[in-house]
DNA sequence: ACAACATATCGATATCTGTCGATATATAAT
DNA sequence: ATTATATATCGACAGATATCGATATGTTGT
């Protein structure tokens, strides 16, 4: 979880993440043009997010495709918050 | 919530601020040595931990106490994974 | 094999950040 | 007022990190 805490603390990648969040999923390359940052620094924060289990990765064809893990938010959510949690959904 | 993530990336504040969520407050002069840093840097944190919002601060004669924010880890919390809210408590 | 494109890695660098020692501020007691 | 104690601030420094340009890797076509 510190591990995870700390891959959300950068504001790049906080806005990389969010944008992962409001659509299925991104090529790498639709990232860096929005977030004003060079293609090195996409990958950089990916492979972040990604050794984070914040995020999840396929390949398909030369396009890398990100998309948020299934239960990483919701584990970090009941991790800070345990009180909060539903119990069935 | 920028600033809250960014405060909890660092791993000294997750271990004060667990220490603080396990009992109801403390007083600054408690932390330093199970934490073992210096007294400056206690002091530092507590200080990105209250300006995030994160604790709240007490002064009662020469000690401080801090103490978790009420609805801090709950509106984290809920920022990260709206759908795991609880209607009701 | 070769060319073209997407992504990852490498090396360098500027900036940020956690930590400390020293010092300042504040409160309490003598 | 002086002393003692608790906390905050300051200045400095080492280590982490975000970013970039250059290059390597991998994939798809020809």
């Amino acid at each position: 979880m510190a591990r995870r805490l700390q891959a959300l603390s950068d504001p790049t990648r906080q806005r990389m993440f969010s944008m992962l969040s409001s659509q299925s999923e991104h090529c790498a390359c639709d990232l860096a043009d929005p977030l004003g940052v060079g293609q090195p620094t996409v990958s950089h924060h990916l492979k972040i997010l990604h050794e984070a289990g914040l995020v999840e990765r396929e390949q398909r064809g030369k396009w890398a495709y990100y998309s948020v893990a299934p239960d990483a938010l919701r584990e970090l959510s009941a991790f800070l918050d345990p009180a909060a949690l539903t119990s069935g959904a």
